[in-house]
DNA sequence: CAGTATCCTCCAAGATACTG
DNA sequence: CAGTATCTTGGAGGATACTG
């Protein structure tokens, strides 16, 4: 039984608040944004993939990352899980609906980042050489 | 000095792709989604603060690692450092150009997800009641 | 106030081996 | 193929004390 701790943003009106230490959404916001969470909502944008292929597709995770991070996406309700009972077995992963709308959300933050990384070298340059002179 | 590690999409020609495990695009993106990072971020959304201002924003981080997350920003060039020599010392933190439009692509994730917080814990309770029937 | 310094704990995550 | 099980460890992160 999961019970809703007291988490709303009183004056907005708001049931959820991940600023909140004991809000649920900031568990589903670190499933989505988590590092193995954000690069497999990725992967999945591009379509449905089995298993293997979602490894190969997000690189450098390990089989029980990927198994766990599914997992946690499916009981979140962002990844359906198809499963058929063959052998060898086959399963392939797609995002639901809900998965669809906040990973596309999540890939328009991704793809800006990655196409203002010129800039964010070039910041860190200046504050390691601000830093180096002193 | 830095070398971009081999890290681009070859055949749709992108400089930087966050799914290559050697990408520095992939630390600023986790910079900017993890934990602490995604809440300060939020939290300089909406406005500037001071530094014990931030921390009672964010509920439950530490003096430590908001020093920490801060200083990653910055070095990003995602957050601007103001500080006054006064004694008190008084320091201001809010958001660069850059950061505003990371932060605004963040924020409209984070409140797609408290949006539909229903919907997820829903699904959390179809995952575990199928899975206690079992 | 705005942090840094230190110590310590615990768990996310890697490595490896095994299974239906 | 699609995972689970077990063991181990680096480092994220908390607690506490101290400083300009």
């Amino acid at each position: 039984m999961t019970t809703v701790e007291e988490c709303s943003a009183a004056e907005q009106e708001l049931p959820y608040n991940v600023f909140s230490r004991a809000c649920p959404s900031r568990g589903t916001l670190e499933h989505v944004t988590g590092r193995w969470g954000a690069l497999t909502l990725g992967a999945l944008h591009e379509g449905s993939f089995r298993f293997n292929e979602l490894r190969r597709r997000v690189d450098g995770v390990s089989e029980k990352m990927l198994s766990q991070t599914l997992h946690a996406l499916e009981r979140d309700g962002l990844v359906h899980r198809e499963a058929q009972p063959t052998n060898p077995p086959r399963v392939d992963y797609e995002l639901t609906p809900l998965g669809r709308a906040v990973t596309e959300r999540l890939m328009s933050l991704i793809h800006f980042v990655e196409g203002r990384m010129d800039d964010v070298l070039a910041a860190r340059e200046r504050y390691d050489s601000a830093r180096a002179s002193r």
